[in-house]
RNA sequence: GGAGAGAUGGCUGAGUGGCCGAAAGCGAUCGCCUGCUAAGCGAUUGUACGCCCUUCAAAGGUGUACCGCGGGUUCGAAUCCCGCUCUCUCCGCCA
């Protein structure tokens, strides 16, 4: 969420913004529910200021037994009309929330102006694309010959989406999800938690899932739970409604979680494997971070994320998003995209973005300076680090061999009990 | 699921209708004092949103709101009433 204040006196920055990310707004509707909270909010506090002064001289009167009934009689009005204004001021704030509510974050000055995602900067690759003497399949493919991932049962279980993973596959998911967690506690300063899985409607208002992205979601029955589509949603409000100190700054937090997407709007895309699931394992790193280091701690996230597939020796790119497909909570968003040979291209494996104070805004992440006890919004940051089922899907499309058997990767194989090769 | 108790500032905790944005203590910050440390003394110490002042902001002034959340009663609510949420204790069930 913006800064309502700031949005009246720099609308015309944030139109032009808001045009460079494509998007539509009608700031005018803003400026005019703006104005008249502000109107109603004047009226309201002097009639309360009113009341209030003469409440105290009623209670005088009263005890040196004095009558007070005709004081009292006119307050009688005044309540009535404070009762009228305090709903109008109701209605307009809420009209007032809806708005800023599903207006975007406002991209930082570096971000690239694009209208699509051909128009998404390479800022660095690495690693070799593996050089195969036959046709390198998908990891579908090799999945099913190798009778570790069934797609039909999964569907069978539940329905479309669903996968089931068998032996060799289901370690490897696990492998996967206990080396990065290792590398991020371990290497990179991370403190690990692990959260709920659903959270209620005020969490996910304050990372910004809701209001406008209900239809991504699921949600319980009967119940104001949702299902997170990923840790980001439960991690960042970890310090919803706090006042953090200075010297906490910055915070690093890195979580497995399983993630539930309900891929609305996403009708025969990627229809077949693991790259679109509606659960899916993901390990995500959260930082809480004062604003003049943010960026900076954006290129270290990034760099974290990279370091898992450098590790894991898989070659990638990674992009910068431009205005046109920058997120609606990010100022600016990273995506790492790992090499998948079986589909001949880079695919996303990581999304790491700084929100600014967006979230925090939202969510009222707060932190206290040493300096002069002010108190301002943190900046949070989250990346993937990475999505493990992708991590699947490249380490099973890269390793694989002529046979249809794939290699583990050297740093995996601790944690699959030293096992070197998966083999029908 | 049943019964009971509770929710007040960074923390502990007082407060049953007006003098309460809220005692006291702890903690924190600043200053004084003191060979150092500790102790002592003094001051300060919530957040949000308006308005005034200011070129803007900050500072300052002023107003309003907030004592778990939402309603109600009343001239006036932390305090009384109703609903909800959460926490704790006991019982039942349970991985």
């Amino acid at each position: 969420m913006l800064d309502i204040k700031y949005l009246r006196q720099n609308i015309d920055l944030v139109r032009q913004k808001m045009d460079e990310r494509g998007q539509k707004i009608d700031f005018d509707r803003f400026l005019d529910l703006e104005a008249k909270r502000r109107d109603i909010l004047q009226a309201v506090e002097s009639l309360r200021n009113e009341r209030n002064s003469v409440s105290k001289q009623v209670g005088e009167l009263k005890k040196k037994k004095e009558d007070a009934s005709v004081l009292i009689e006119k307050m009688g009005d005044v309540s009535i009309r404070i009762k009228e204004y305090d709903e109008s001021l109701r209605v307009t704030e809420e009209e007032l929330n809806a708005f800023v509510m599903i207006v975007p974050n406002i991209q930082h000055e570096s971000v690239p102006k694009g209208t699509g995602s051909e128009d998404n900067p390479v800022v660095r690759t690495w690693g070799e694309k593996p050089v195969f003497s036959f046709e390198p399949k998908q990891h579908f493919d090799l999945g099913e010959n190798l009778n570790i991932l069934d797609f039909a049962r999964g569907a069978k279980i539940t329905g479309a989406r669903f996968t089931l993973y068998r032996g060799a596959a289901a370690q490897l998911e696990r492998a996967i999800t206990n080396f990065m967690l290792d590398l991020h506690t371990g290497n990179h300063g991370y403190t690990e938690v692990f959260t709920p899985f659903m959270v209620n409607a005020e969490s996910m208002t304050a990372t910004g899932q809701l209001p406008k992205f209900k239809e991504d979601l699921f949600k319980i029955e009967g119940m104001e739970y949702y299902l997170i589509p990923t840790a980001e949603v439960p991690v960042t409000n970890i310090y919803r409604d706090e006042i953090l100190e200075e010297e906490k700054l910055p915070i690093y937090f890195v979580a497995y979680s399983a993630c539930f997407r309900a891929e609305a709007g996403s009708y025969g895309k990627d229809t077949r494997g693991l790259i679109r699931q509606h659960q899916f394992n993901k390990v995500e790193m959260v930082k809480f971070s004062k604003p003049e280091s943010s960026y900076d701690e954006l290129e270290k996230l990034t760099a974290n994320a990279e370091e898992v597939l450098k590790k894991l020796g898989i070659a990638y790119r990674t992009v910068c998003l431009c205005t046109a497909d920058l997120g609606f909570s990010s100022a600016k968003t990273y995506d790492v995209e790992a090499w998948l040979p079986g589909q001949n291209t880079y695919r996303e494996i990581s999304s790491c973005s700084n929100f600014e104070d967006f979230q925090a805004r939202r969510a009222a992440i707060r932190y206290r300076r040493k300096d002069n006890g002010k108190v301002e919004f943190v900046h949070t940051l989250n990346g993937s680090g990475l999505a493990v089922g992708r991590t699947v899907v490249a380490v099973m499309e890269n390793y694989q061999q002529a046979d249809g058997s794939i290699i583990v990767p050297e740093a995996l194989r601790p944690y699959m009990r030293g096992l070197e090769r998966i083999t029908p």
